[in-house]
RNA sequence: GCACCCGUAGCUCAGUGGAUUAGAGCAUCUGUCUUCGGAACAGAGGGUCGUACGUUCGAAUCGUACCGGGUGCACCA
């Protein structure tokens, strides 16, 4: 394809004298396999009616011989069809890494400890771990890492609540059992924020709380805040891990990113930040951002500081050419002051960092809060897969249910509010994670049926050339998801090359036919390109299921 | 108030730097098949792409205005 734009560029060149980019469409296969408007681009600049351009333009392509057709459809459309060799080609041609040799750091998920984990984080923890894969697949060394609010508010609010319950005893607490410590913490937390809403003495203990967060005092405190860390850590490190997330390789904290961050914002006061009424502030106005307190009047480092104190730990530790942050889209605008601030105060981290917006999870059912304890746990969600498929007769496991999640989040865009209905979510047909790792395990049950040698195709028959097509776009669309890191684009063209193949296969019996040798080959290419597809999104494409 | 994002079928969403007839899934209805695994396949109905102007040979896509929804805007995270 790239060739095929190079060489009408070319021609170009040749008959006009202009330089210009050329892009090709995929168009409808009846027109072609790839598509240009260049001559309706190039008739206003030249002065000729499009279809005379298209006329010059197609009359040197069909004269190379190269293509099975070359044709001119509509105002002045060339419709470029290829010969089964070139299809070949593509059907089996891999992708190609363009950023080979770069180190990047993303991070792949960042629930707080003292809180329960819910179905917003997961979706983050997909999203991300799906971004990082990406960048992984385009050919960087990746430095999959997670960050966490140890420090603050929330944990005071916790705290309170875990106090209240020990009741002098850390042993009340030691007795939760472990199935219930995502519950226990969501349940401390609600509470916490209830009596910090309504009860103002509470509130003044929780703030003292809060502060003593910074440094654990010693005795019942500092030993609940250790052990529900711990349980914390515990259980996000498993809740990601049964995700389908790969795993990373350095824990940040904010009690640690906010010593650093302190110390950079004073050691870059007045150039970078400015003092106003005893605090230290930025003004991210100037930057498409808004002016943000870094530093509070209380010497207090604030998580706009803690966020540069992170930048520098990730720095420091990984030297990355680029690094990845997926938050929120509420996030944006602070991110861009954050950033904005950290060029300011070395301006070779320039465009290192990138903020990635994602939207958020509204459930169909109602609102989320985990002020209220009302969320989804990600444990629920699992076992509402697992019915699901069990009322299917199928073997539910934590891959396929993983990759049924996985899907949902990452069929859509990035960036936009995702609309969480569990009824849709663990519906298995249609456009689904399972859809496609069903159609997976056909295919490989064919494989491990045929006594033949599986060879890949050699040829493309005339029954087979929507299928070799459409695999031949496999690392089109890899290179446009990589390029722009939307993995829904993965998602689309996977699910519509397992409909092209549950197409071909309705009406092309593959065992025990004529040419049985020439299809298992393409069965397999096809189960490969699903298979690395799926890899890519993170959803494990099990033989059988 | 200022800024940003979003509005495509009943629902959930695709639609790459403008283009040939606006596409999927779900839901609804109708079929296929003694199934290389039916978690499938074929088909039907369902759209003035929020509204109105504008630019163009051509607009879901670009511009302006308006309507409707969301988010962010200094010591929370």
């Amino acid at each position: 394809m790239d060739d095929i734009s190079s060489v009408i560029r070319e021609i170009v060149v040749k008959l006009y004298g202009l330089d210009v980019d050329v892009s090709l469409e995929r168009p409808d296969e009846q027109f072609g396999d790839y598509a240009t408007n260049i001559s309706l681009q190039l008739a206003g600049q030249l002065g000729k009616s499009p279809r005379a351009i298209a006329e010059e333009i197609s009359g040197k392509l069909a004269e190379l011989g190269k293509y099975e057709s070359v044709e001119i459809a509509g105002p002045g459309f060339i419709n470029i069809r290829l010969n089964s060799e070139a299809l070949l080609v593509l059907a089996k041609r891999g992708i190609s890494p363009e950023r080979a040799g770069q180190t990047i750091v993303a991070e792949t998920n960042n629930p707080n400890p003292f809180k329960a984990m819910h179905i917003g984080h997961a979706m983050n923890a997909i999203v991300a771990d799906t971004v990082a894969n990406l960048l992984a697949a385009d050919g960087a060394t990746l430095k999959r890492v997670s960050y966490h609010g140890d420090i603050g508010l929330h944990v005071g609010k916790s705290m309170h609540a875990l106090l209240n319950y020990a009741g002098g005893d850390i042993e009340k607490i030691r007795a939760v059992p472990e199935s219930e410590h995502n519950r226990f913490m969501s349940q401390m937390y609600a509470e916490g924020s209830k009596v910090y809403k309504d009860d103002e003495s509470a509130k003044d203990e929780i703030n003292k709380l809060a502060e003593q967060s910074f440094a654990p005092p010693a005795g019942l405190y500092a030993d609940i805040y250790e052990l529900c860390m711990q349980w914390s850590f515990d259980q996000i490190d498993k809740a990601v891990a049964r995700l389908g997330n790969q795993s990373t390789v350095a824990r940040y904290l904010e009690s640690a990113a906010d010593e650093r961050g302190i110390e950079i914002v004073k050691s870059n006061t007045p150039n970078v930040f400015k003092q106003s009424d005893g605090a230290y502030i930025f003004e991210g106005s100037k930057y498409g951002s808004f002016d943000n307190v870094f530093v509070a009047r209380t010497g207090r480092g604030l998580y706009a500081a803690r966020d540069l104190g992170l930048m520098e730990l990730k720095n420091q530790q990984f030297h990355p050419d680029k690094s990845y942050i997926i938050t929120g889209n509420e996030q944006g605008p602070y991110f861009k002051g954050i950033i904005a601030a950290a060029e300011l105060c070395d301006p070779s981290l320039e465009g290192q960092t990138v903020n990635i917006p994602t939207g958020l999870v509204k459930l169909s059912t109602g609102k989320m809060s985990s002020r209220d304890g009302k969320i989804v746990e990600i444990a629920w969600l699992f076992d509402q897969f697992s019915d699901s498929i069990k009322s299917r007769g199928g073997e539910p496991t934590d891959d396929i249910i993983a990759g049924a999640l996985r899907y949902q989040f990452l069929k859509v865009k990035i960036g936009g509010d995702i609309v969480f209905d569990i009824n849709e979510a663990v519906s298995l047909t249609g456009n689904t994670g399972n859809y496609l790792q069903y159609a997976h395990a056909r295919a490989r049950s064919i494989l491990a049926k045929t006594e033949l040698e599986v060879e890949m195709p050699r040829e493309v028959r005339s029954e087979d050339r929507g299928l070799v097509r459409k695999l031949g776009e496999y690392s089109e669309v890899v290179d446009v998801a990589k390029r722009q890191l939307e993995p829904h684009h993965i998602c689309t063209y996977l699910f519509e090359l397992a409909q092209t193949f549950n197409r071909y296969y309705e009406l092309n019996h593959v065992i025990g036919d004529a040419h049985e040798a020439h299809r298992v080959g393409l069965v397999a290419l096809y189960a490969h390109t699903l298979e690395a597809g799926l890899a890519i999104l993170g959803i494990a494409a099990p033989d059988k299921m």
